[in-house]
DNA sequence: TTCTTGACCTGGACTATGTCCATTGTAGGA
DNA sequence: TCCTACAATGGACATAGTCCAGGTCAAGAA
């Protein structure tokens, strides 16, 4: 069983089938998938799995901060399983590709005080678009 | 007429009422209504306004660079009249007001050559999260 | 191993957001 | 004033996501 299960159950969730398919599923790197792309994959291989399921399992996992919901396009959101490392996305304004990137410095010091309006400002979240090599 | 209008109907727009309330509702400082929030307000003005002519006139005015688009939750795009002076938004995660900051330096150099994957960066897009002072 | 139970899964209805298209209307030039 | 190409309408359709009543099962207890 993979880490991410294990933390999990440890946290109290049960381990079902259902649960073990969707985070195989986003195992790996520069993972970006659809939640529907997600129960497509799912149901390759264990056919009966249903879309709310990977509605709730994503949703779960996203609480639990294991997995980061992002949205560069306004369409489907995606879910991106890299969690514990901090980073930005570069995306292709053409085909859509996404790729995970590490910007230099901290992007929160950048907003003065004068541009905060009173908030308590906590989290940032950057997006570069540009075209890919095979778009270019 | 407002400037805005004015300089539509030069590039050949052509200037009809529904069109011009759009464009009404859209001014000001600040302001990120979604479609459906366009389409209520407009409703007041011109009763008779569709949907799908909102829909159609919102696209038309990011399409001519007079508005942008921005979707900072994963819900309905959010359109914002303040195109012609670069910024950034600031979003309170609790009650979701929104308002357009301007952080200093430029978030494009901070993408050393090594993460961009041979990707030909043009544009960011940075959302800063936190409370609002109402919200703290 | 079997039992028990509450958490989990399912399928389908439902909501929200956005798009498309055939028909009708009209802005602006001749 | 009249014409016509462009625009608006409204309803069907598409996509993304949520909710719920009822059936199922993981994991601890004995």
């Amino acid at each position: 069983m993979s880490a991410l299960l294990e933390r999990l159950r440890g946290r109290g969730w049960r381990v079902t089938s259902q649960r073990r398919v969707v985070a195989e599923v986003l195992e790996g790197d520069h993972v970006h998938l659809t939640a529907d792309e997600v129960h497509a994959r799912a149901v390759q291989r264990l056919p009966e799995i249903s879309r709310a399921t990977v509605y709730n399992t994503l949703g779960e996992l996203v609480s639990l901060g294991e997995v980061i919901e992002v949205s560069t396009d306004g369409r489907a959101k995606r879910y991106d399983p890299n969690a514990h490392h901090p980073h930005q996305h570069l995306v292709c304004s053409r085909c859509g590709t996404i790729r995970d990137v590490r910007p230099t410095g901290d992007p929160l010091a950048d907003l003065p005080a004068q541009e905060r309006f009173g908030f308590t400002v906590s989290e940032v979240e950057v997006t570069y678009r540009g075209l890919c090599p095979s778009c270019a």
